[in-house]
DNA sequence: AATTTGAACTAACAAGTGTTAGTTTTGTTA
DNA sequence: TAACAAAACTAACACTTGTTAGTTCAAATT
């Protein structure tokens, strides 16, 4: 099972657009990294747009997809939250590009893409923050204010990409285990 | 003490550039916003660049210089990252629009203002880390992988401007007191 | 009153933008 | 081998980009 040419031009433009931005890569620089010239890559996509698109919708879709699953499943809160974690992690390993694009390109998304990316972002965040809920009713989370909770952990984990982009020093199971440690309890002693 | 034209155009191209992107904003669409034509621009700036590099290295120097007053402090760790978190609320009620463009449009800084940039952001991160490592020497904080903890709390406390264009529920005072929990102490109950 | 200055203007530039139309090449199937 | 489809090509389009040159005009200064 070998890449379609669409594939390929999606792969490589995920790539370049998490580099140097949406905006600053033409369809030029895209077809010149890819060895062809610029028209050609009509015979595969329809708009630059469309590739932007595709990128975003398939990692918003799959996250959407995978809390929708963790959200019924019969899960103390904690658990939830780690798995939700854990998806996280694994997501970032294998959709690097794609992830860095919608973080950082989501905004130039036209239309219908951006209205069913912002839809998709939306019922993450409310399953998100329904499971937290769940965690204070229950008595497992503290008391703290909802939407800075909220805010906080998911801005750590959308961000995830960019500490991999320089995983130098730091394991993938070292990140596993530290990253739920450091998000539910904290970093101070005691 | 009113504003120079200067001034008033880098005020007007944050909020331009936060809200659009650096490369979707041009020279032209600026102008139009200050009710002038493109060309003026030039009578008070010399670059559409300086323009973004005004705007980042101002909000970036003065986190730089923040921290490293804190770190000469006598001060427990744990009061240092207290004292970090305040100032990133701060410098994040104070300029808005300025850290959006910093954390979006910092890739599209050239050559002196990038390296600059960067420098500043290499000096900010280190001192954070060594202050941490203080905080695990003295014992106060958790044996948690160190890159872990400084990806995820820089992380946080970089996109705060986020939540504050949304600031629809949360107040100023229930972040001041609920984030350094969050991001101290954890979530969980115990 | 004469001069200087600040800040706007018009007009134009060279280069780059996404995209289309029509054509040629390439490799696979009938 | 002939026919076909996939995927490349050239050439061009209408438009936008950042920037420069030279000019005008009102306000401040001499």
């Amino acid at each position: 099972m070998s890449l379609t040419r669409k594939q390929e031009i999606i792969i490589t433009a995920s790539r370049l657009f998490k580099e140097r931005g949406y905006n600053a890569i033409s369809m030029r620089d895209l077809a010149a990294e890819m060895g062809i010239k610029a028209a050609s890559l009509y015979n595969h996509i329809s708009s630059k747009q469309e590739i932007l698109g595709l990128i975003i919708l398939k990692v918003s879709e799959e996250f959407t997809q995978h809390i929708n699953t963790i959200y019924l499943d019969e899960l103390s809160s904690i658990k939830k939250l780690e798995a939700i974690i854990q998806n996280h992690i694994e997501i970032t390993l294998k959709y690097t590009h794609h992830l860095a694009c919608m973080n950082n390109d989501w905004i130039h998304l036209e239309d219908e893409y951006k209205q069913r990316y912002l839809n998709l972002r939306n019922e993450y965040e409310s399953k998100f923050r329904q499971i937290l809920q769940q965690g204070k009713d229950e008595g497992e989370l503290k008391d703290i204010d909802l939407e800075i909770v909220v805010f906080s952990v998911l801005t750590t984990l959308r961000t995830l990409h960019i500490w991999y982009a320089k995983k130098t020093s730091i394991q993938v199971a070292t990140l596993q285990q530290d990253l739920p440690k450091t998000l539910l309890y904290g970093i101070v002693k005691g």
